[in-house]
DNA sequence: TACTGTAAAGAACGAACGTTCTTTTGTCAA
DNA sequence: TTGACAAAAGAACGTTCGTTCTTTACAGTA
């Protein structure tokens, strides 16, 4: 997984030379802020979020939180937080040297896991997976599919396919011109559908979770 | 996976009497107007995103979308969404009789992948899977592992340990009284650690991406 | 036609808001 | 000890905010 999205620290670091390091303290003051409300308050709130007594040098921290990307505002002059605004540098105990560097999971209210899997959302469906015929494709029983909604695929893709008015999770493939579903488990048979093959959609990513 | 947690429109249907469908348009402009900016604005700027022309009614809708439960208040008076002002409903065109259905993989904003995973974030990393010493557990090179951080673990778990700096990932098993690293792969061999073990942590969860 | 309830408009007001400009405080260097 | 600068405070102001109360429009019903 080449394209595995880690966070990048390195747009913090090439903030202009105006956001220093009191300015990442209101900013974590901020993001505790948030985490609770979910919400940039009013100047004079702020005031007592950052623990000062000034309106405008409220301004100036957010106009420079502004410049160094951690906020912005939408037409309506509200400040909302950026993508970065909530990405925060691991914690220094899970970083050691020499071993690669894990990536937070979750970055404040914004996830990582879905915007890995989903281009899509509203063409996105999770479908659980149910019997082991494709197991062999590490595909297990109980894993949800992640699957991208639409009609086209190619041979090789695993698709979910609705046979006998079901759907059915197996690699599209092409025998003697005509398609089939090919399943990833010796002991399962391979699909080879009379009339016309309806693909629901394609497998785009798998979801696993043990138990607790 | 029997607590896939499919979403409550239930609530939505709960709803107060005066909860009627005039709001439900209004709730549909509200969210889209949300979709594009991320906040929701002074009453004056909802005057023109519910098209009407009156304050007090739109505080009227304001109201009574809070007790249907789609959005809330902060202690400071700010209006937020709530979850369920993220969920909508299954486009009609995927929901067909005798099929099982699918749940949208993201309502809003809001992802439940990373729910149904993570109960933790902050303990919760996400660390890339490198080699096929565990393939037959099905965890496949590239995949991406969900770990919690920390550093207890039962037998049979699958946990990250860190062994000669580096993160490797097996299951966790003991022999003779003494903890080991078993690897799914016949051809991987097993890791007894001399003196203690060093966990990272345990795998909750698994995620696959398939090459588009 | 009159009654009733809902949907919406409108006016009025004090409080809160964001902005701008000026002033103070503290720190470091020359 | 003076100068320079950054950090913060403070005042002042016009605008916008949310709230409350009153009024209008309209549809359905009796």
């Amino acid at each position: 997984m080449t394209d595995f999205p880690a966070p990048d620290f390195s747009t913090a670091d090439a903030s202009p030379p105006d956001f220093n390091a009191r300015d990442a303290e209101y900013l974590a003051k901020l993001q505790d802020y948030y985490a609770d409300w979910k919400s940039i308050p009013s100047y004079a709130k702020l005031c007592e979020v950052f623990g000062i007594a000034s309106k405008s040098w409220v301004k100036a921290i957010l106009t420079r939180l502004n410049t160094a990307g951690f906020i912005e505002r939408t037409p309506d002059g509200a400040w909302i937080p950026t993508r970065q605004f909530f990405a925060r540098p691991l914690a220094e105990s899970s970083v050691q040297a020499g071993m690669p560097m894990p990536v937070t999971a979750t970055q404040g209210d914004y996830f990582i896991i879905d915007e890995m899997l989903i281009d899509t959302p509203s063409k996105t469906t999770l479908i659980p997976v149910k019997g082991d015929s494709m197991i062999e494709a590490g595909i297990h029983d109980g894993d949800v599919a992640v699957v991208e909604k639409r009609n086209l695929a190619n041979v090789g893709d695993i698709v979910v396919a609705i046979v006998d008015n079901e759907f059915t999770l197996k690699t599209l493939d092409k025998e003697r011109g005509k398609y089939i579903l090919r399943p990833a488990n010796a002991a399962y048979a391979v699909i080879r559908p009379q009339g016309s093959l309806e693909i629901f959609g394609v497998l785009i990513g798998l979801i696993r979770k043990y138990r607790k």
